[in-house]
RNA sequence: GUGGCUGUAGCUCAGUUGGUUAGAGCGCCAGGUUGUGGUCCUGGAGGCCGUGGGUUCAAAUCCCAUCAGCCACCCCA
């Protein structure tokens, strides 16, 4: 092994694996845009305060997990570790309040300082969809559908479940945390010393602490359906009302909460027991207030980001590449000839591999190592006469036939 | 950030209680076939035994540190 180690967490994405990620990017944007989702792109960093005002100045990903750095200005930029905040500055940036809903898709790397494992690394890759301007309930069905469709499409939703939460608006929430509060502070004393620590940062997280001490004291703890208002209850409802008229599936989760504080009503998380210990494949939910936190008109929005390096683990069909055609010249005469079928035959659509050194033997070597579907041989023999010898790499059959008419004849045999 | 396991050839892995020149399979290169791949046969190349330090007459093997991977926690895609 080489002393020369990519940076931890980091990783090269060589061909064969290039490719699982390109079958995911390419299906998902595919369905997307039948959504209606256009695709973006939005910059890799952006200033840290981008991401410190919309994650929340507590959330672990701003205290713990930000690729932060001074720049010789004095600006601070981070590396994005999501995308929902660069695409909600985007819309402020470009003034696109204007043309609200939009529907945008992006995909592309991201960034966070965490110890790596299996399903987790320091750069990994996300897809997602964001809806912006739709206040409806009908917009939570459509995101939801959307990313459901794009697992069926990938042939991995038998892997996953869908589960399904609300966290209310503003003020059911605001209600239940206070009451969660008032409730874990009773019981402070048997809380998990993460979980006491939870209660100034994140006390909802408590609810799904793993903690067995902690799961007692959760048992007697305050029910959020009790603490949602009717607004919130509605919303719900006619979300559930809308998955069920498309017979899309969900288990209720009420330990399913969002680490980040811009979320409101519907949360939800695609999730996979064939990750490790890592569980979500695609998540999401709405973020009415975040626009506004960023000092934007008060715009809606539901999004979903699913990780690519955890969907490409499930995904058991990736199309193979397409196969290409050898073109071997024998002899220094054959050289331009080939180099001019080559170019030809790309035009005409081939895949073309024109080796660049190397006796007969060694070229055929490559061809069959690189799988390619036919071999052509040009050598002075057939230069003379105007043919060219077409081997069937597959069936080993060879036959000599006019230059003219190997295209014709190539066609025959993908 | 915390805890545990692991690190030997490009890959997957052997390597005994510390003891000559560290092995295998696959892959790679060459030859058998001067214009014919995939199968087969023969030969070859390729190792600071992750890195640095220590113990010892002697270290891939024991100890410490460090880096990386994996697993769990935290949290998340």
């Amino acid at each position: 092994m080489s002393t020369l180690q990519p940076v931890r967490g980091t990783h090269d994405l060589l061909p064969e694996e290039m490719r699982r990620h390109r079958a995911v990017i390419e299906r998902a944007r595919g369905i997307a845009e039948r959504y209606g989702f256009e695709e973006i792109a939005t910059p890799v960093f952006e200033f840290t305060d981008v991401f410190k005002r919309t994650l929340g100045d507590t959330s672990d990903i701003v205290t713990k997990e930000m690729y932060s750095f001074s720049l010789k200005e004095g600006e601070e930029i981070t590396l994005r570790p999501e995308n929902t905040a660069g695409v909600a500055r985007a819309l402020i940036s470009n003034g696109l309040h204007q043309n609200l809903p939009l529907k945008y898709f992006y995909a592309g790397p991201m960034f966070r300082h965490e110890r790596p494992q299996k399903g987790r690394q320091r750069q990994f890759h996300q897809i997602g969809v964001e809806l912006l301007g739709a206040p409806q309930p009908q917009a939570d069905i459509e995101v939801i559908a959307v990313g459901r469709h794009i697992l069926q499409e990938l042939g991995i939703l038998q892997d996953t479940v869908l589960e399904l939460n609300t966290l209310g608006d503003p003020e059911s929430r605001t209600a239940y945390r206070a009451a969660l509060v008032s409730y874990f502070e009773q019981h402070e004393t048997s809380l998990s010393e993460d979980s006491r620590a939870r209660l100034t940062r994140n006390p909802l997280r408590i609810l799904d602490s793993k903690d067995e001490g902690d799961r007692k004291v959760v048992e007697g703890a305050p029910a959020f359906e009790d603490y949602l208002n009717e607004t919130s209850q509605n919303f719900f409802a006619e979300v559930r009302r809308g998955l069920d008229e498309l017979g899309i599936p969900y288990q209720l989760n009420s330990r399913l909460v969002r680490g980040l504080d811009y979320y409101t009503h519907t949360a939800f998380e695609f999730t996979s027991d064939r990750l490790g210990a890592q569980s979500a494949v695609l998540a999401g939910g709405r973020y009415d207030g975040l626009i506004e936190t960023m000092g934007g008109p008060a715009t809606p929005g539901i999004g979903w980001a699913a990780g690519i390096e955890r969907l490409a683990m499930l995904v058991q069909d990736v199309s193979p590449a397409p196969r290409a055609v050898a073109v071997i010249p024998v002899g220094e005469a054959a050289a331009d000839q080939a180099l001019k079928l080559t170019q030809e035959l790309r035009h005409r659509g081939y895949v073309v591999d024109l080796g660049y050194s190397g006796n007969l033997k060694k070229r055929m070597k490559r061809a069959n190592q690189m799988h390619a579907r036919a071999a052509v041989m040009m050598g002075d023999d057939e230069l003379k006469a105007g043919q060219v010898t077409l081997r069937d790499l597959d069936s080993g059959e060879q036959e000599t036939l006019a230059l003219d008419a190997l295209p014709a004849r190539l066609d025959t045999l993908y």
